[in-house]
DNA sequence: AAAAAATTAATTGCACACAATTAAACATTA
DNA sequence: TAATGTTTAATTGTGTGCAATTAATTTTTT
């Protein structure tokens, strides 16, 4: 222990090899890179691919469900909305039964969206390198430590 | 089949539940909300803690190898590392062998951080609710997902 | 019904992320 | 060595994320 290192001894627990969460952060960017080539063509970015995923799937959904379902709020998603509304993509009106609401709904661009984007997923997936069952034992992990942890 | 239902037949790969990409997702917000009060009291982000875990690890270095480590480019490194100097935590210098490399080195306060942040890790780990077999599992296999896809 | 509490979006301000470009320094090649 | 190409940071512009606040509406309580 020579007294030219003055520095503390090194805490494995603060080395960033030894973190879940530097991977988990590093690879959700990673995979968000490898969508975006393909998001691109369809001049989407990809939490607005996120949001219509559950509009084509849900026709109609208020800001307070899109933010429920993605686990993200208003100051994100009012923004983001507005941008998809500009494209006349979705639509934007308060709830009649309830003025607090907001539904958003899906503009015949914005459905036409989805054929183009069936192929996506796939082509995502190929580019991971894993097995159907390998791929399906990761997902149902995250989901399980994501419904403990919001 | 009702004919008041116009919209294409779901595609399985299209429901956000399905998807591998959206857990990563928002597990990774989910996670690194959970370090945000811990970090609070230090002042810190979550990626600027990401850039202090590898300084006290490695005291000094260049703005691209910080960038290689943590996959992330000098648009979002430089206006970082320049809040961390204005705290006077860090110093950025130039190289004098290679003048196109900035040395990132650690200074006392920045130094210092360590000691008041040795128990993050561990009290974060607490709220994950796992064990720690299963904590190495899926750091494993998301760190042999991240060199693939990186 | 009136007052208080809760819910929903929007807004504001700050800090990432990242694509694309620029500029300086260094390395390689003709 | 001069020209070309590469590497490294910084800059610019756009789009998230999110804490905190605000404003409008609805619900609950008194």
């Amino acid at each position: 222990m020579s007294n030219d290192t003055p520095h503390t001894a090194p805490n494995p627990l603060q080395q960033l090899d030894n973190q879940l969460c530097f991977p988990l952060y590093a690879l959700s960017r990673m995979v968000t890179k490898a969508y975006q080539p393909l998001l691109q063509e369809l001049d989407l970015t990809y939490p607005q691919y996120l949001v219509f995923l559950l509009l084509w799937e849900h026709q109609e959904l208020t800001v307070k469900e899109l933010g429920d379902k993605l686990l993200l709020d208003s100051g994100t998603l009012t923004p983001l909305l507005k941008r998809l509304e500009q494209k006349h993509w979705i639509s934007r009106r308060r709830d009649p039964r309830d003025e607090r609401s907001v539904i958003i709904g899906l503009l015949p661009a914005g459905r036409a969206l989805q054929e183009r984007a069936c192929k996506v997923p796939e082509q995502v997936f190929a580019q991971l390198d894993m097995s159907p069952t390998e791929f399906e034992a990761l997902r149902q992990q995250l989901r399980h430590l994501l419904t403990h942890l919001a």
